[in-house]
DNA sequence: TATATTTGCAACCGAATAGTTTCATAACTA
DNA sequence: TAGTTATGAAACTATTCGGTTGCAAATATA
């Protein structure tokens, strides 16, 4: 059972809870009203979502309160962040072959 | 049939193609040396990946170099830009909570 | 206490996924 | 030209995925 952020995010369904619950923390029948599924279909996208810690459940009385965990969203930057460094060094290594370029001509 | 980035970067194999094609194009046979799985496998991968056009393919000969296109693994970026827009705004509220607690003391 | 509400879990089902093996095609090379 | 190499595509398979329905447990309410 794969279960990792980057496989959580992969379902459109599961992106459009991540997005509703980031702007204020749900119970899963306020998050299924938003969606054609069943309220068990939802309860299975935020069973994923709870596996991966993207998201953080608070118990009140019956009713459990879905928010989003800011935090593990940003493992997905962290993985973005990787490639930024490489295209960086990349231009850097274009400038340095455009200033040698540029030194070459005078 | 689903194909969109997310989908794409769902699975680890083709994260791994990606981080490795991000620092260097590659052939399919190149690829495929690092991993354990057929060559066949990595050409599907590279065709999901192709699909959602997160590489670019450059012909020479009978051989393929794959590259990554670094414009579309920004569209993952900005979907994270969201939530970083959500969060601040949700820290200026808490700003105005407190500025308010404070002018109120005075 | 009896009933209604909120939730999670298990069982099932059809579709999608990731892998394999096999084959066809195009391009090098001896 | 004959053989080798690089690649993609098709057919098949086991597993996973996303959805459903039905049920059980806990909490609220009449």
């Amino acid at each position: 059972m794969r279960r990792d952020v980057f496989q959580a995010i992969a379902d459109p369904t599961r992106r459009a809870i991540i997005l509703l619950i980031a702007v204020q923390a749900m119970t899963p029948n306020a998050i299924a009203e938003h969606f054609d599924s069943s309220r068990q279909a939802i309860s299975k996208h935020l069973r994923i979502l709870s596996e991966c810690q993207l998201v953080k459940q608070e118990q009140s009385g019956r009713e459990i309160y879905y928010q989003l965990n800011a935090s593990k969203m940003k493992d997905i930057d962290k993985w973005l962040e990787q490639f930024k460094k490489i295209w960086e060094s990349r231009f850097n290594q274009l400038d340095k072959v455009l200033l040698a370029i540029k030194n070459n001509k005078k």
